[in-house]
RNA sequence: GGUCCUGUGGCCGAGUGGCUAGGCAGAGCUCUGCAAAAGCUCCUACUGCGGUUCGAAUCCGCACGGGACCUCCA
């Protein structure tokens, strides 16, 4: 039933293997969603979109994907010291509300975007506050298993000790002795025994508003180990696919591997999968760096950096032409050749709907359709797909033009095709740049005005009809005369 | 300093040891009252220097240039 054979680039081993889940046509999908303490950048959104694109795929060729993401809503401090203000609290304190609201707050925000990339939601989308009994628990069986220690009320995994039975570095590739180099001497002050040891609970400060009770006092749960306990609950205590942006490669996943390795005596996850970073002008969007735009900046043009706004998918289609495991780089000419590569291809769909099939086809749509698919199955390459799709694009123009030839057949199956991956994989959809034309007034003007301009041209009165044209276009409504009448647009 | 990624035509961006990426821009053509738009065609690159090979942008080495992670960040 599912007769493709997927290859996924699986950061544990570097290299990239056959997918086989582990209960098919089942497949467990974990991705580690958004800290909800600011408004998601689009760095986050990359991320998101490049899981977005993977869980369409799987479910686009039959898998059953369960794809649990998650809101981190706790246990997130601002250092890297597992002490002091979670960003939540901070940002709370900050804006006078409740922690909580900021949450709720942001939580919406990010839905909001989601929505407008056009993403899926997950199946399931757990928050930590949600989980806390299940980290508690988890903490305990790992302190049981002999791999934490309590002091002062604050539960910390013991690296060192599980490093003896296990590669800690594996996910990054380094050995311990390197990883401690990197790191800085533990002072008079630190409570913990190792210097890569972690937080798996907290405790808490008097002055700590988020906080639960649990075994070891009033506290609140690390960071890493919410995904742990949210996965395992969810997926089982192997998943198939885990994945997050790279960034968190080095600290957060090699943390999760190592406590549900302690806790549940097993590899939680058979493939890792990492997206690479969006940079702007060279350099690493990142809320520190502050060169990140927001993505409504991004929709309106309102910033600084850029030249104007792009669609929301005009700025997917863009993100779909880079491979997910490739650093992005933002700049006006790229954003802008994308929104010209996006009309394109959707101009061609729509061609596409309009054609006259013949008798016989005069190419190969088979072999086109299975590049599409060959496309996919490495390592879900987007940019090697949108090449296949537009050589199709080519053909189709050309049978439009009466160049090349379609069968009946096979125009329907290309509708498919071409429907299938635009709007099912890719995600992509129509621009919603109807917000004019969905204006009734204004198209009844328009519809009257191009009638008079029609009735001009027939009467040869051109200077009527050019001053009408370019009027508009003073008004920032362009026309365009087509072999099938006068089209119009408002220009953002 | 350590671990790793990377350097492709004007720009963005894929890539398999030998065969066309693709998008945008540019040029030519078609269409058109003009214009715009659209379509078609063309534009053949791989940081430098060595090496392996019948053959390398693709493998290896060195050099130089970018970048990420090692500290909160998707």
């Amino acid at each position: 039933m599912i007769n493709q054979q997927i290859q996924i680039y699986n950061t544990l081993t570097r290299t990239k293997e056959k997918f086989a889940p582990l209960n098919p046509p089942f497949v467990g999908l974990y991705v580690c969603g958004p800290t909800v303490y600011s408004d998601v950048h689009l760095g986050n959104c990359r991320t998101f979109i490049s899981f977005d694109l993977i869980c369409r795929y799987l479910k686009f060729i039959g898998f059953k994907v369960r794809y649990v993401r998650n809101i981190t809503d706790a246990g997130h401090l601002e250092g890297d010291r597992d002490e002091g203000d979670d960003k939540f609290a901070k940002k709370a304190k900050l804006e006078q509300v409740e922690p909580m609201e900021i949450v709720q707050k942001y939580t919406v925000g990010f839905h909001d975007v989601m929505r407008t990339f056009n993403t899926m939601p997950p199946s399931i989308e757990p928050t930590a506050t949600g989980h806390i009994c299940e980290q508690i628990e988890m903490t305990k069986k790992i302190i049981a298993n002999g791999y934490a220690y309590v002091v002062n009320g604050t539960v910390y995994f013991d690296v060192e000790k599980y490093n003896k039975e296990f590669l800690y570095g594996q996910l990054t590739n380094r050995k311990l002795e390197e990883l401690l180099e990197g790191t800085r001497e533990l002072d008079g002050q630190d409570e913990k025994r190792g210097r890569l040891d972690f937080a798996l609970w907290i405790n808490a400060k008097p002055e700590h508003i988020m906080r639960w009770p649990s075994p070891w006092g009033w506290g609140f749960p690390g960071w890493h180990i919410e995904c742990s306990a949210m996965s395992s609950k969810y997926l089982g205590d192997a998943i198939d696919i885990h994945g997050g942006g790279m960034d968190l490669q080095a600290t957060h996943h090699t943390n999760e591997i190592a406590q549900s390795q302690a806790c549940n005596h097993q590899a939680p996850v058979k493939y890792w999968m990492h997206t690479n970073m969006l940079t702007v002008n060279g350099v690493r969007m990142s809320k520190s760096a502050g060169n990140g735009f927001l993505p409504d900046e991004l929709f309106t043009g309102n910033h600084p950096l850029l030249e104007k706004g792009y669609s929301p998918m005009a700025v997917r289609f863009f993100m779909m032409q880079t491979h997910y495991r490739s650093t992005l780089d933002f700049s006006n000419a790229a954003l802008q050749a994308a929104e010209k590569g996006f009309e394109r291809l959707m101009a061609a769909y729509n061609t596409l709907q309009n054609l006259t099939p013949s008798a016989a086809s005069s190419f190969d749509l088979n072999q086109l359709k299975q590049k599409c698919y060959d496309a996919m199955n490495d390592d879900f390459n987007a940019p090697i797909l949108l090449a296949q799709l537009f050589d199709g694009v080519k053909i189709i123009n050309s049978v439009n033009d009466g160049k090349e030839k379609i069968s009946a057949a096979d125009l329907d199956e290309m509708q498919k095709l071409f429907s299938g991956f635009i709007f099912d994989v890719l995600g992509l959809a129509a621009d919603s740049n109807a917000s004019a034309a969905n204006d009734d007034t204004l198209s009844t003007v328009m519809s009257l005005v191009i009638d008079i301009r029609k009735d001009a041209k027939t009467k040869k009165d051109f200077s009527t009809s050019d001053k009408i044209r370019d009027d508009l276009a003073k008004a920032k409504i362009t026309l365009k005369d087509t072999k099938d009448g006068t089209e119009w647009k408002l220009e953002k």
